[in-house]
Formats: C-alpha cells, sequence, structure tokens
DNA sequence: GCAAAAAACGAGGAAAACACCGTTTTTCAC
DNA sequence: GTGAAAAACGGTGTTTTCCTCGTTTTTTGC
C-alpha cells in the first residue's frame, strides 16, 4: 500500500482528491495539509508518506519551499506537483527542487492515476509537459538557469517588494512601507529587471504574478 | 432526486466532486461540460438539470455569459457558483446575472453540503460571504453599479486596450498596435481609471487578470 | 582583521505615465 | 439632416518611473 499526502489549501480539491486517490487499487491518503508548514509539523509525528501531492500556489509556505524541505528531510518521499502554473518557470524550478513529476490541475484523472502509478514504480513520471521543458533546459541552460535561479534566489526584501510592485503604491510609498530608502527601491527594481528580464514595473508584476508569488 | 451538471474546466476538480455529489443523499450528477459553450449544446438534447455548479474562469464562454443565458432560457435550473475568486465585482455579478449561491473552491465539503441543501430547498444560499456584498451593495450601490456595470460593458478597444497593459509597451507604442492616436490611448486609460476606480497601469492590469480579461 | 561581496544609499537627468485644459470627427436615433 | 452622444484627437505641465554616474555601510569568507 502506498501512502499519499496532500499538501493543498483548496480543501474541496484535497476532498475530492482523497475520494479518487483511495478508489484507487494500493493507494491510500494518509495526511492532509492546507499548506507546506502546516506539512512539516504534521509529518513530524508521523511515518513519512510515500508520496506527497503538492500544490505550488500556497499562503505561508508554498510548493517551492515544501518540495526543497521535503527533498532535504525524506529522502524517501517522492514530490508529485499538481498546479494550475503551466509556466516553463515553475516546472523547471520545481523538477530543480526534488520533484518527480509535474501535472496540471486539470489533467484527466487517467493521466493522474498514470502519474502517481509511475512515481510509485520508476520513481518519476515524465509526461510531455515535463521532457518539453527538459528538452528545452538542456538546449536553452543558460535562459533557465538565470530564470530558475533568478527565482530561487529572491532574497526575502525581493519577495516582499515584488508584492507591493502588484499594488497601486509609488517607489517613494513602498519605501516607507518597507523602511527603506527610495534609493534601495530603486535598486531592488534595477536588480529584479536584470535578474527576471524584464523591463517595466508591469513586466515585474506580471512576472510575480505568474510566478505565485502574490496572490490576486 | 436532485440532478446536478457540472460547469468547470478543472477536470480533475469535477471528477472530486461528482465523487462527493454523489455520495450526498438525494443528489445525482447528471452532466458535465467544460465550459459555458459545451454545457449550452449539451443541455439541448437532455433535461434541464435542477442545479448546475459553475465555474466563473473558463475558456470558450465564462461563469458571466453562462449565467446569463441559463437565467433566459433554463427557468427551472438554479446556478450556484463554484469560484476561487473573491472580489466583490465577481461575487456581485454573478448575482446580477441570477446565481443563487457563491461558494470558494477552498470551501470545506460541510459547507458545500449545505450550500446544495439550501439552493434545493430555499431555491437559494446566502452564506456570510453572499450576503456582506449584498448588504456593502445595497448601501454603496453607485460603486458596485458603476464597476460590475464597467466589466459588462467594456468596449473591444477597451478590452484589446487592457490586454496591451498587461504587456511592457509603453502606450505610444500601443497607440501603434492598435492603430489610434496615442491621445485616444491617453483617454481609454483615463476613462478605465475611473470606471475600475484604479489610478495607476499596474491597477489596469491586476484588475484585467484578476476578471479573467487578459489569461497569463 | 582584512579583502571581497552584498546591501543600502545619493544626485541628476531623460522618458514615460498621469492630469487637466480642451476640439474635431464619427455614429446614431429621430 | 440635425442634434446629441460617443469616439478620437491635441497641447501642456506635473509626477513617477527608469537610467547612469556614483558612495557608504554591512555582511561574509578566509
Amino acid at each position: 500500500m502506498t501512502s499519499v499526502a496532500l499538501v493543498d489549501d483548496h480543501e474541496l480539491l484535497r476532498t475530492g482528491l482523497m475520494a479518487i486517490i483511495n478508489s484507487f487499487e494500493g493507494f491510500k491518503v494518509v495526511m492532509e495539509a492546507n499548506n507546506g508548514k502546516q506539512f512539516t509539523e504534521k509529518v513530524k509525528s508521523k511515518t513519512p508518506p510515500d508520496i506527497v501531492l503538492l500544490d505550488i500556489t500556497m499562503p505561508i509556505m508554498d510548493g517551492y519551499e515544501t518540495s526543497s524541505w521535503i527533498k532535504a528531510n525524506l529522502p524517501q518521499t517522492k514530490v508529485l506537483v499538481l498546479s494550475m502554473l503551466e509556466n516553463d518557470t515553475a516546472i523547471i524550478r520545481m523538477l530543480k527542487n526534488g520533484a518527480r513529476g509535474y501535472i496540471l490541475k486539470d489533467s484527466k484523472p487517467k493521466v493522474f492515476k498514470d502519474a502517481l502509478d509511475s512515481v510509485r514504480d520508476s520513481g518519476y513520471y515524465i509526461n510531455e509537459l515535463v521532457s518539453n521543458k527538459l528538452m528545452h533546459y538542456i538546449n536553452h541552460e543558460e535562459v533557465f538557469e538565470g530564470d530558475a535561479y533568478a527565482l530561487n534566489s529572491l532574497s526575502e526584501n525581493e519577495s516582499t517588494f515584488l508584492k507591493w510592485i502588484c499594488t497601486e503604491k509609488t517607489y517613494k510609498e513602498i519605501a516607507d512601507e518597507m523602511c527603506l530608502s527610495p534609493r534601495t527601491i530603486d535598486t531592488y527594481r534595477d536588480n529584479l529587471f536584470k535578474k527576471l528580464d524584464v523591463k517595466t514595473r508591469v513586466g515585474l508584476a506580471i512576472f510575480a504574478i505568474k510566478n505565485g508569488i502574490v496572490n490576486i
């Protein structure tokens, strides 16, 4: 019997998933959590699950962090990402953080079953989504290195700044909110322009939303 | 037996929901659709369902349109909204378009059951989310009128403009793309600032993304 | 402790965004 | 075809954003 944990902030989706998974031969849901933080706490007092079904966009501790944590602390546990995000950076970043497979929330149940089977049996689920990104990654490593690395290397302040970016505040007002000089905010912006390869504040906002740094 | 249709583009969520609903005493899922358009076609050859569980964000024909269509064409069918969107405009707009209740996708199954029961028995499900918005709406009708109406009344050009807003192009470049004078683009922007009650381009971009006018 | 790297800060200027004054052209009901 | 409404357009000035030249302070590796 393969044990599965569900980590997703949508309780209704979790309930549905649990029904589906428990109906699959050989799988059983043994743990649920609203976010990564809650998972790390719950798993302390339990046997780690074989597979973690992990969402990316979650409050408090998101999927990126959670996957890294699992990779470092629960070497026997395999992460299967279940997300709405379909963009290159999110996929590559999760794979780099130790995920064994990546499926979209609007997949068919058949795909879902295949993914679980494959992760259990071979340790990985390589679908077209993942293989395409991997191929592209091999051929354009520099680009993804820059992008995915940047996403991983965002400092606490830069993440906070990106949240403020997605508001109507001016940079001066953001500086006040973050208790920093406007000039420092300028530096943050210019660094992020380079890191994320965008040229305007709108570009930053779109990036932040696309990658789940802010939830709107 | 109350018949239920599921209209949502996330197949996995639909499968889970179906399992949950069929486990409820007295409810049965009789129809599924990926979007509003598919629903309107499927329902032609069938008995209309008693309740439609309707998502907002969908390709081709979204929840707003679908709810209006149901209101006009299937007077016996009651719409219960199941969405991720928690913003005032979306809720008010769906209620105006005939929805009988509005629950979030991260609700607990208990809430979900209550909502279905209530819509079946009394025709409505008034939870805190809805009653708060309704109360606020009563007291600030002009505001919501403006907001919800604006969303409905965006012209073709304004929608196109909002798509360009979510890029890194300058207004001058947008003017070129849309074959209009920069001055006209200025007018579009100023009108939308008033209509949507925002002050900056970032505000416009967030609004466009939040309300599904652009898909990122 | 010391050099290197990273973070925070400063001044000044060009470009874009925003605000306010408007006019001309097009559309459309009557 | 006429008047009203909507759409497109113009000029000017302020504020914000973006860019370029930096310096000072703090953190980090050795």
